[in-house]
DNA sequence: TAGTTGGGTTTTTTT
DNA sequence: AACCCAACTA
């Protein structure tokens, strides 16, 4: 009896198949990750290949550790040195040894979105581009792609043409790349192009790379961009022991640069490859599989798969359409406190997806009067939250003062009384003498017309001074809270009041526990080496899934993700696939979409519910849309409710784009002026709202456990009617009533800030004060 | 310089 | 609806 017996015909080929090119075509919920951890094992102890000669990559931290734990578990030892990681780290890996052959430091700085921006913003500012015309999303994004493309600012120059537009972009970017480097920055895309940049103008170092990486696996190929394409292809010339998997259908990600063509042409750049199909699907029942598949089918350019179960054909797909929706939220809410109740499935067990991140907040505000336990992946990461940007700042002008953004973010948070036209003043002579904007700021008394103003320089310059000596002498965690303690910057924040404050205070304690951890978990800690890992995390990254909560995420977060239930919510034209993608002329775009559909579907195991509402809100306008194209590409017959197909529903909307209210919609003025009754929703609060109790579920039963709460039900709470109290979210209230349910105690409070609520005593967590 | 207000603007998705 | 930014006021 071996690991590989519980493999199956293709797994075995997988695995055992580890010279030259692979190239697994891994259906969703195929045991891709299987294979692959098998295929490392099988590596290790058949073959005997130094782990240290293993490469695997993947997209996100979270499946490069679960890889990780999973090939530990299966290597007794040596699994330590085998490289799993994904693409922007291996690449800081590889920089941070030799960027200096670049031109840059090796102490280099990661910026993020909002670093880009503001980079962008200054040099439209300096070339006198006006940014109404021109916006800074649209010259990032274009920066962006060339990048991916692998075109350097010069290559892009020569390939504008006659174009007025791209000649600017192409200044713009020629700028900007000489800022970063100025700045001693790199961005995401750098980190893979200045790697690519490297191999090819260094020989040496890119041999010693390839001696060391003698089998190579890239797991979510289909995600791979050009110059990550680039990437492997250079560490796997001089071997050839390739295995990429991958999976067309599941290729989401085609807006960050991600090209198909890298799938779905690897044996053309690869003629000698083995290809091996997965299709024996472990998750899914049948019915979930048959609605995958009818759905996938539509899309014309993919690899046809042919994807099987041996499991029975289980429920019926659930389709549920609303008027709107706050329906749809509060029936999503109630359906899963039944099945919880009901002993059907475990919070933990379900999840709802969405088109996108906006549609989180109906769903939420819902989850949380019915008191059921929950999280939001995704959203504002949290490394992008201001305070915590103001944090990052600090910590990376003690860093590096090379950094002119982070300085100039910092320079007066909290208010030191300097203004633009001193830091105008600062920058102008920096530039002048072509050094960093901190190494003015150190010689500020020779800066002509600063005034009074010098002396609050000189003071911010000694401040971090100051810092840098604490790092230096006390450590990562005495640093930021030396930071916080000299900057009052939390004293700041509750100056500026907010009802926020408290949230954000939170996320600054967050924050000192990971620099603490961070500080337990290395032998020898480096403030740089914090700032880089903090850089190239992402929300879906730190999900813990043992603590029973329903999650609630966006469609793209949940792919490489299983739930036994899944609701897939906003099942409409326009809103998904989205307004954009119907009316673009790019079928690619609808196709890509599709997919999207397709990675929603196939998260389910074993229950799976759509759910449409005719009347939405989105971005504060009332839109009526039809039920999603995808609903309707699913056979009736997997349904257990059929599709309105009567005019009523569907008459008005059919199409969706041109039938949308809109106030650009010849339209707007006849139904929107007239209001009909059913058209603006009024926003109810939650007092307005059914109990939960009502909502006709009927008797709550014998199941006296509030699974997951974590909190024992039915004890009566120490705090009574008249008693204040407070609530992590909504703040201070008064307590109504209190009354005892079949289930635990149902409490009503009113709040100071947001009225009256209902909740379960369990799920509320209020402190008495 | 700091705080406020009003206007304009929102590809959806993220390493 | 929510956010960001520029212009304005104190």
């Amino acid at each position: 009896m071996s690991i590989y017996d519980t493999l199956n015909e293709q797994q075995k080929q997988g695995v055992f198949t580890v010279e030259g090119p692979v190239l697994l075509l891994a259906g969703a919920g195929s045991g891709k990750t299987r294979v692959l951890t098998h295929r490392i094992a099988y590596l290790i102890e058949e073959i005997g290949i130094n782990p240290w000669n293993i490469m695997a990559i993947t997209f996100t931290n979270k499946a490069a550790g679960e890889m990780k734990e999973r090939v530990e578990d299966l290597v007794g030892f040596g699994s330590d040195s085998i490289w799993v990681t994904t693409f922007h780290s291996t690449c800081v890996r590889i920089l941070r040894r030799f960027i200096d052959r670049l031109g840059y430091d090796n102490n280099f700085v990661i910026y993020d979105t909002d670093d880009q921006k503001s980079l962008v913003k200054d040099i439209c500012k300096r070339l006198n581009i006006d940014t109404k015309m021109f916006k800074e999303r649209v010259i990032m994004s274009a920066i962006s792609s060339a990048k991916d493309e692998l075109i350097l600012p010069n290559e892009y120059s020569m390939g504008t043409g006659g174009d007025y537009r791209k000649q600017k972009i192409a200044q713009v970017y020629q700028e900007y790349q000489a800022a970063l480097k100025k700045n001693n920055a790199v961005d995401f895309d750098d980190l893979i192009m200045l790697t690519v940049e490297l191999f090819k103008s260094c020989p040496d170092v890119l041999e010693s790379y390839q001696n060391r990486f003698k089998y190579i696996m890239v797991d979510e190929y289909q995600d791979t961009n050009t110059a990550q394409f680039e990437l492997i292809r250079l560490l796997a010339a001089a071997n050839r022991n390739l295995c990429v998997v991958g999976d067309d259908d599941q290729s989401i990600y085609k807006f960050r640069g991600a090209n198909i063509r890298n799938i779905l042409d690897f044996e053309h750049h690869y003629p000698e490859a083995t290809v091996i199909r997965l299709e024996q699907n472990y998750r899914s029942t049948q019915n979930v599989l048959d609605a995958a598949n009818a759905v996938i089918r539509n899309n014309s350019r993919r690899k046809e798969k042919a994807l099987w179960t041996d499991k029975g054909a289980g429920n019926r797909i659930h389709f549920r359409p609303f008027e709107n929706a706050y329906e749809e939220a509060e029936f999503v809410a109630d359906d899963i406190a039944r099945k919880q109740r009901e002993g059907i499935v475990e919070y933990g067990e379900c999840a709802v997806l969405f088109r996108t991140n906006a549609q989180a907040r109906l769903l939420e505000e819902r989850f949380v009067v019915e008191g059921i336990p929950y999280d939001v992946v995704g959203g504002v990461n949290f490394y992008s939250r201001r305070e915590i940007k103001d944090l990052l700042a600090y910590l990376k002008t003690v860093d590096n003062g090379r950094d002119d953004l982070s300085v100039k973010r910092i320079i007066n948070v909290p208010k030191r009384g300097i203004g633009a036209t001193t830091i105008a003043k600062v920058q102008d002579y920096a530039d002048m003498h072509e050094i960093s904007f901190f190494d003015a700021l150190t010689v500020a008394e020779n800066i002509p017309g600063l005034g009074k103003s010098v002396s609050k320089l000189t003071a911010f310059v000694s401040m971090i001074r100051v810092f840098r000596g604490k790092l230096e002498f006390a450590g990562l965690e005495a640093l930021i809270k030396e930071i916080l303690e000299t900057t009052e910057y939390i004293k700041e924040m509750d100056a500026a009041d907010e009802e926020d404050a408290l949230a954000r205070a939170e996320n600054v304690d967050e924050l000192i526990s990971k620099i603490v951890a961070y500080e337990e978990t290395h032998d020898e800690p480096t403030l740089s080496e914090f700032l880089e890992e903090v850089a190239l995390v992402s929300d879906v990254d730190r999900l813990e899934d043992d603590n029973n909560r329903v999650l609630l995420m966006t469609l793209h977060s949940a792919k490489g993700l299983e739930f036994a239930h899944v609701y897939l919510t906003g099942m409409e034209d326009g809103v998904f696939p989205s307004y954009m993608t119907i009316t673009s002329d790019d079928t690619g775009e609808i196709e890509e979409e599709r997919r999207l559909a397709y990675v929603g579907i196939t998260r389910a195991k074993e229950d799976l519910t759509l759910c449409a509402a005719k009347m939405r809100m989105i971005r504060g306008e009332t839109q009526y849309n039809a039920v999603s194209r995808f609903v309707k590409e699913i056979p009736t017959e997997l349904l257990d409710n059929k599709p309105p197909m009567s005019r009523q529903y569907d008459a008005d909307m059919d199409t969706g784009a041109e039938n949308r209210i809109s106030k650009y919609n010849p339209m707007y003025n006849t139904m929107m002026r007239s209001k009909p009754v059913a058209t603006v929703a009024p926003k109810r609060t939650a007092a307005e709202n059914k109990p939960f109790i009502a909502s006709g579920v009927g008797d709550f039963g014998k199941l006296g456990i509030v699974k997951g709460a974590g909190t024992a039900s039915g004890g009566k709470p120490d705090y009574d009617a008249g008693d204040r109290v407070r609530h992590i979210k909504y703040g201070e209230g008064t307590v109504i009533d209190l009354e005892p349910g079949p289930r635990d105690y149902k409490v009503t409070v009113d709040f100071d800030d947001v009225g009256q609520k209902i909740m379960y005593a369990a799920f509320a967590k209020l402190k008495k004060l």
